[in-house]
DNA sequence: CTGTTTATGTAGTAATGCTACAAAAAATAC
DNA sequence: GTATTTTTTGTAGCATTACTACATAAACAG
């Protein structure tokens, strides 16, 4: 009777294709076709599902109950809800007509769904080594260029929060003499989408030869990674459009805020309380700048 | 025959509540059913959500068809979309027991769902405004402080692309100084999630007084506003939480997308063919860095 | 090759969504 | 205020749809 413990869904698409190798062979016709065409399976009726899997509709109804669902109807309303996310960009190139209106509809619509594609395609055990190394830093230097720089200045921000004292140089010479200063015990995040860019390598490079840790933040499986104790890789799906957001600093944003979080609970016994200080002193800042002001 | 346009849905329970003075009485029944628990039609069938409006099978038909959808199954489908942003970020406590997997799962979900709310609480016009004031800029500054420098770095390095010259000085000083050399044809924005830092509005004013036109990017109507020509107000979930992501510099980086989107898409006939040289340049710069290197 | 298990399809059933029509309510005209 | 039209809502029936019991076919073991 029981074949295999019924994966409690929760992204259908997702599980399908983890399911796959379980299936039966028609069901398994069925799980292609899902996958091969998703969008038009929502709009179909089981009689039409099964014709175009080329089975019959119990099959198609095995086939749901396989996937941990409880029919058919149940199976197409959560199809939807993995949909939901996927679906948006449909449609979104952008023109030069559309009214602003559509323009933010497009330009949300296709950031939600990129981060939720970068969410799918990014390695959890990555990240917990990332957060490993992470924890144990006495210091934390984050580099960075261009938008890859304006993430690690970000992140600069949000690590002293939770007792992490760091920096994030932002020129190529300032950094490399960073890294050559730094020394065990200390970590480096090295940012680079394209993972190629020479004075990241060498950043890298320097910063490991000086004894401390590096993590590389990369947009692919990258050279750079040969130069790091861990990686994480932020997959995002390129789109050659111009106007296009760049989506891959917004992930590598959503990964620190996921990192620091992290740290930051690990840490939380002991620099928990200390937080609540930081945000009054932040108040107080904006009270003592009126002071200062005129220069 | 025709009662009103169909509204073309997206996001149903949007379309719903914009609906709601369009719709008869018993339609406005099934309606509020609907938005009071829409989790709960999910699971029902027509006969159930009939009942549970207290009117008769068709009506709650009608109200499908008066919404913009095909019938019942198609609103359901539907439905499922809409909420499966707005369900995201239940039970995204973040706690320490946590594996990496649900962290990255909460964070995610939290980013997404939060930005699928922004959205829905933009004004389109006033953005339309700001890209009104930036598509005639001769040149652009972008203010701000903490997470919101973050935010104006990343504007300053996108808006170059689409053939406006723009800067985005970082400390106070600097700032003050900037937006008083700032002349009449040029663009201030200024960033300040929340728009009460006293550095920021100095700013406002100085610029202004300069000639300049002066937009806000703020989190809430504050007073920040009275400085300004134009304003967007980004609303963002409060949430207390420590480890919680600021979703607010998020949504600012997608609405400079927006905003960097848009007067590039006006821009486009003069100076969209430039883009492409642009990124071969930058290519070049990452060959010849390797050349500059060792300080 | 035979018996057993597993996988798939056929045929029928219950229920679901939908439509034609009628009753009721509201609006308008006189 | 009544009559007539228009609009709104409900009733009853129909066509489809999803699903189930059973039978057949395929795979497998001995």
């Amino acid at each position: 009777m029981t074949r295999f413990n019924p994966p409690a869904a929760e992204n259908v698409i997702e599980v399908i294709r983890q399911s796959l190798d379980d299936l039966r062979k028609s069901e398994r016709k069925v799980a292609e076709t899902v996958l091969d065409n998703p969008q038009h399976i929502l709009g179909a009726t089981l009689a039409e599902t099964a014709a175009l899997a080329l089975v019959s509709e119990p099959t198609v109804i095995r086939f749901c109950a396989a996937i941990g669902c409880e029919g058919f109807q149940d199976f197409k309303l959560r199809l939807a809800r993995s949909l939901a996310l996927g679906t948006l960009p449909t449609g979104s190139q952008l023109e030069s007509e559309d009214t602003t209106s559509e323009l933010i509809g497009k330009i949300f619509g296709y950031t939600i769904s990129s981060l939720d594609w970068v969410r799918n395609r990014l390695d959890s055990r990555q990240v917990s080594q990332a957060i490993q190394i992470l924890s144990n830093a006495q210091s934390i230097e984050f580099f960075g260029l261009g938008a890859s720089g304006v993430v690690a200045i970000d992140a600069q921000q949000k690590f002293p929060l939770f007792g992490v004292p760091c920096g994030a140089p932002t020129d190529t010479h300032q950094q490399i003499m960073t890294a050559a200063m730094m020394k065990p015990g200390d970590v480096a995040v090295v940012i680079s989408n394209t993972g190629l860019t020479l004075a990241m390598i060498e950043v890298a490079q320097t910063a490991r030869e000086s004894g401390a840790k590096v993590i590389a933040i990369t947009g692919s499986r990258s050279p750079i990674l040969a130069e790091c104790d861990a990686g994480i890789i932020i997959e995002t799906l390129e789109n050659t459009n111009i106007y296009t957001p760049a989506i891959s600093r917004i992930a590598a944003l959503v990964v620190i805020d996921i990192l620091s979080a992290a740290v930051g609970l690990r840490r939380d016994a002991e620099h928990g309380e200390k937080f609540a200080n930081m945000k009054r002193l932040l108040l107080g800042q904006r009270r003592r700048l009126q002071n200062t002001k005129k220069m």
